[in-house]
Parts: structure tokens; C-alpha cells; sequence
DNA sequence: ATTAAAAATTAGCACATCCTAAATTTTTAT
DNA sequence: ATAAAAATTTAGGATGTGCTAATTTTTAAT
């Protein structure tokens, strides 16, 4: 249906429109898919020509409904397929990225179908991500930051907001991952850096980091 | 580290290759690949250039040895990945063929050889076609077929020559598959039909059709 | 051996996707 | 308000892969 290239810029505008109700501009695109703002705009013609965005001259473009549907089903297939091969192949969480990059795009109703059933219909991602259902609705994702939480409470690592290999490896060593139970010891208030318990370890996490960990606050009576 | 298009192209020579000792010609190739002389010619050049065949204007291609590997490379995903499909997700034998031709192109050695141990190292695929191991080794494939069986004898039914899904559901439908024993009734000389006994059941099988189906014979004491 | 038919190649063009350099428009700073 | 800076688009070109039509070479038929 859509070419691969498309279907990754689908994906980009999709993430990046996340983070402001103005339209995605050109440089962040070309920046995210690592391309030269001419090849962006060459595209995203394209794509308006397709009805996948809107698209207005020097302001950026957002996704149309269909856009963000095709949008949400490459995202689903990139999840469903880093869950398979963390879950069912051995593969490190932070290994996984650049094979669902390619499985992403493989074109078969069927197979995202029976894919999704052979593992048992998961709603999260190995990152915590939330996978969407085939048609287009993402399940709740945490919102709640590490960096908001207050000195003395507690929470559960529900999911990343960078998930780059580098950070992947980051967390691996300092031995956080999903479920684990994270508590706020002290905050230092003048960088906004924190000293965190979990697994029994103290750590010190930069702003960088805590605002980067999703968790859910767990109610300290 | 090469296309899409580039991988069709050796998979297609390998293929037509086993067939003569001669050259694989343009016609062929076009034949098979679904596209044009003109276009098969231009590419046979890229391929030449990049030492994947031997070719000589007008008499055809060869593979090289490194062609060859690389050919097998894709012909083992191909059929790894039909194995997958069908053992675990679900799909019927018929079914899995254009999704294995897409699958076949994903880059990953780490994700060949995991899905290889999680399949549990299969031999041979659903039609029972023999899988390639990493260095292009390839498991022995029967190479007895049906039509060269006798007038009494029996055989068990070990894979197929033609594996296009209308064949596939031709023996979904006369109940023959991988395993079937198969009994010959009868060969009627002047057009070498057969009729034959399986599952209980007398079948009428053209000429076309045993020459198409792999059997080893039992020996009748 | 000559010629007709078939097969293969070349020439010329199209489209998707990417690029650099130049031109244009918008944004920011003064 | 103007000018400089930044962002974006346009122009022009490259590469990979496909096509049709014309040409060349090989093969088959007489
Ligand atoms: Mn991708
Ligand atoms: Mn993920
Ligand atoms: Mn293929
Ligand atoms: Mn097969």
C-alpha cells in the first residue's frame, strides 16, 4: 500500500506531533529520519497529494486521520515484533530496534493478526510501550514522570521516554527495567538531580534520566 | 548490504539453474521475476559488476560462488520463515508464500540464527523443501518422483517440485501432503496418468501432477 | 547458405527517493 | 521597521529500477 519511505515518515510525524499541537516542521523531520530538509519537503508533497497530511507551505505538516491510522499500524507492527523478538528470541531490549525497523513494514493483515495472538495479544511493548489494537487505539500509557515525584514516595517503572540503545544500556546497568520499584531519597534542587532507591541500591539519576522514566506512583499511606 | 530487487534476481538464477548446466537466459529470468527482458538485462549488468554471476552477452547467466551463498542466504530465510508461519502462526501451507518473500529480505544474523534454534533447527520446509544451513549447506532432498514409480509400488509423499498455491490446494483437496503413502494403481499408458490409492481413497493424477510430487519408495517385499 | 523468427541488448524515458546549491520566506534581533 | 539569521522551498542532478520501441545477434527453418 505505502512504500517503506513513506510509512517512516508516517511514523516520524506521528511521534513528533506528540510533543506540540503545531504542525511538524520540515528540520525536525529531516533531523528524526536522518535526511536533508530538501528530501523532506519532496515527501511530504507527496504524502499531502496522498491525503496522509496536511500540508501548508513553510508551516509545517500534520497528519489527516488516515495519515495517523497508517500511522498507528506501523507502530503496532514495530511493537508486536520487539515484543516477539525480546520475548520469544532472546533478544536484548536493546537489541531489537533496528530489526523492527525492517519487520515494521512487512505487508500482511494476516500475519500482524496472528502475530499478535501468538503472543498473547500484549499491550505493552519490552519498553513499556503501548501497542495499538488494529484500529488505532493505544491503550493507556503512564504519563507520570520520575522527576515528578516527591522526596520520600515510591513508584513502579512502567516505560522509557528515550528509548535509545544508549539509554537502554544505561538502565541495564544501573539495573532498572519495567517493574521495578523505584524510591525517591533525596532531590537535589539546584540541577534537579536525584539520589533514587531500587533493588535494594542507591543511585544517583541526572534530570536527563528522570524525566526520561515513566512511572506509576504507588500510594505511601 | 544488497536490494531487494538485487536478492530476487540470485534467488531467481539459483532456481533455474538447477534445471541445465547452461546459462540461465534473459527470457527466463523475465519469465519468472514477472518483468521484462529489458529490465533483467540492465540488471544481470549490476550483478556482473558486483561478481554475483558470470554473464556473457547473449548466452546467459551463471551464478558465482559468492552469488550462490548469497542466494542460499535468502532461500534459507524463505524458508524459515514459511516455517514459522505455518508452524506457529497459523497459516496454511498455501498461504505463506508471499509473505515469506517479503520476510525473506529482513537483515539480521543474529535474527536468522534465533529463529532457526526457536523453530528447533528444521531440515526441511512445509512443502518439504530442504532449509539451508548458515554456510549454504543443504540438507538431501528427495529427487525420486511419483511418475517414476511403478505399477504397484509404494511410496511416501516427502515434498514438491511446484509449490505455487494452486498445486498446494489441488492436494489440500485430494488430501496429499508431506507423509501421505501413496500406492500406484494403475499407469495409463498413452498420456502417463496414474491412478493411485491414499488415505483409502483411488485418484486420477495427470502426468503434470506426479511429475510433480517427490516420493520415497517403500520397498515391497 | 540464406532468410525468417526468436532472443537479447541498447536507447530513451519514467518514477521514487535522495542529494547540494541557490532562491525564497519566515523568524529573530536590534 | 529593518536587517541578519534561520528555516524552507525550488532547481537541477544522481541512482536504482522499471518500461517500450528500436536495433542487433543468435537460432531455426528452408
Ligand atoms: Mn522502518
Ligand atoms: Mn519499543
Ligand atoms: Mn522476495
Ligand atoms: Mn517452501
Amino acid at each position: 500500500m505505502f512504500s517503506q519511505s513513506e510509512e517512516n515518515y508516517l511514523k516520524a510525524i506521528f511521534h513528533l506531533q506528540q510533543e506540540s499541537e503545531k504542525g511538524v516542521s520540515t528540520n525536525e523531520l529531516a533531523e528524526s529520519l536522518d535526511t536533508k530538509a530538501a528530501s523532506v519537503t519532496e515527501m511530504i508533497k507527496r504524502l499531502a497529494d496522498k491525503n496522509l497530511v496536511d500540508y501548508q507551505k513553510y508551516y509545517g505538516v500534520h497528519l489527516t486521520n488516515s495519515g495517523e491510522l497508517q500511522a498507528l499500524k506501523v507502530i503496532r507492527k514495530h511493537r508486536l515484533w520487539e515484543t516477539f523478538l525480546v520475548d520469544r528470541l532472546n533478544f536484548a531490549w536493546d537489541e531489537v530496534h533496528d530489526v523492527a525497523e525492517q519487520l515494521e513494514h512487512i505487508q500482511s493483515q494476516k500475519l500482524v493478526e496472528e502475530l499478535d495472538r501468538f503472543l498473547g495479544r500484549p499491550k505493552y511493548d519490552p519498553h513499556g510501550d503501548p501497542i495499538p489494537d488494529e484500529k488505532g487505539n493505544i491503550p493507556d500509557a503512564p504519563t507520570k514522570r520520575l522527576i515528578q515525584l516527591q522526596k520520600g514516595h515510591k513508584g513502579i517503572c512502567k516505560g522509557f521516554n528515550d528509548t535509545s540503545s544508549s539509554f537502554l544500556q544505561f538502565l541495564e546497568k544501573i539495573d532498572i527495567g519495567l517493574g521495578t520499584e523505584i524510591e525517591v531519597i533525596h532531590i537535589e534542587s539546584f540541577d534537579e538531580s536525584m539520589t533514587v532507591k531500587s533493588n535494594g541500591k542507591e543511585i544517583a539519576l541526572s534530570k536527563m534520566a528522570t524525566d526520561n522514566i515513566y512511572i506509576e506512583e504507588i500510594e505511601v499511606n
